[in-house]
DNA sequence: AAAATAGTGTCTATGAGACACTATAGT
DNA sequence: ACTATAGTGTCTCATAGACACTATTTT
């Protein structure tokens, strides 16, 4: 037996005293496909919810932590085992965001090149989709829509949880290097313009974009070119220093 | 009855069948005192971490926001009754983070003008004090000092937390309008600047300073000026638009 | 050769830093 | 009058947009 009151005390401590929310983890996913933005959603198999659309999501485990638990709920609900760039976004937290009972979401952010997605999605054991994203609205909620443009609902308040996704995409775009996540390892000074514009949402003057990329050192080039594109061939550049 | 498939699942389900952590809420509250930035922070009464200064915190009730806890936990460890700016900050998850049980703490962020606290941090019931903010070390740690230089350390792991806060705070100075909650109703330009070169750790241009600040409409002239100042008095504006 | 995009060079507009100069308070 | 800071005007430099021009590939 120790005299130390802290240690008695947490030989005594009792969690269950207390009342305690659930706490869930959201995955916003994000790739960039035939030019536009899309976000990785699943269809809910089981209730609550059922046959809504989805972020891949899950509950914490207490001996996990939440970046843990987002890879897990990417492969448990879209067979995504990949090591993706994943960062914390927010913690959603209106009472009635849940109907089951009090549930905070600690919703994460992850950016992941659709080459290096495409097979696992291609699996349809999930019923995984990647929904496009049109924009945001002006309370904040991402606007989604299916193949053939029309609109798509999102179970829960994940609808406000990829706007908050794509506002904060969007805010570190210029001062992290996050592009460099939705490109493959080599791509043109062409191809990582558009994906500035297509997070962006606006058109983007190509003279001073290229001045900015190369002035800003973050890109060696490779000297190589790229191929079979029925005009003068781009130069093939690389992120440089990781 | 119902044949609802939802509604019965909803009236059937036990959260606690399923593993749930303790949530708190602490509050990094950032004021301006004697040309530098400081943190709010009260000497705990009781265990765990009996002694130690910690940040103002507590428990999520079920039936509150994260920001409506935010408020209790300051008037409560505080004696903070204003209505204060708040916005959160990030969820901070280390599973060692706290001895007693598994405690996801969501952090946030309050700015608040010296004078509009001072009165309740000077009624000492709440032992609170108001430490001076030195920087924030490689480790993204906040190096905390007492009136006299000497460190101070802080409990669990809330020097990251604080220094999370005060790299927030620096990033939100160019795009939202964080310096106003830092300074009374009217200011002086170089009032408004030395706040931005507190919260940077920086030094600025003068010239520059004032056309940007200017020429961001975000300035009302009051056509009033300051007075007692022993050499020409600055003109006194206030934040335009809200 | 035509079409299409890559890539270079240069002019201009804008905003920041530097600095000189004038203005106005207290002492 | 002296000191200290407020505030204005202007020059220079760096960066972004605009645009003309050349280069290199496929068809």
């Amino acid at each position: 037996m120790t005299a130390d009151p802290e240690a008695a005390y947490l030989a005594e401590y009792d969690p269950s005293r207390y009342e305690r929310p659930s706490v869930a983890v959201d995955v916003v996913l994000l790739t960039l496909h035939e030019g536009g933005l899309r976000v990785v959603l699943h269809r809910r198999p089981a209730l609550p919810a059922a046959g809504q659309l989805a972020l891949p999501g899950g509950f914490l485990h207490l001996d996990e932590t939440l970046l843990a638990t987002a890879r897990r709920v990417l492969a448990e609900k879209a067979g995504l085992t990949e090591e993706l760039w994943l960062e914390q976004l927010a913690t959603f937290d209106a009472p009635d965001r849940d109907r089951r009972t009090r549930v905070l979401s600690v919703a994460h952010l992850a950016l992941v090149n659709w080459a290096r997605i495409r097979p696992a999605l291609a699996s349809a054991e999930h019923a995984v989709v990647a929904a496009r994203l049109r924009g945001v609205d002006d309370a904040g909620r991402a606007l989604l829509t299916d193949e053939h443009g029309a609109p798509l609902a999102l179970a829960f308040d994940h609808a406000e949880i990829v706007g908050t996704a794509v506002t904060r995409v969007r805010g570190k775009l210029d001062y992290a290097p996050v592009e460099f996540q939705l490109l493959g390892e080599e791509f043109t000074l062409r191809a990582l313009q558009e994906v500035h514009e297509t997070i962006l949402g606006t058109r983007l003057n190509k003279d001073s974009f290229r001045r900015r990329m190369l002035d800003s050192g973050r890109l060696a080039a490779t000297g190589r070119r790229e191929e079979g594109v029925g005009h003068r061939p781009a130069e093939l550049f690389r992120r440089r220093g990781v």
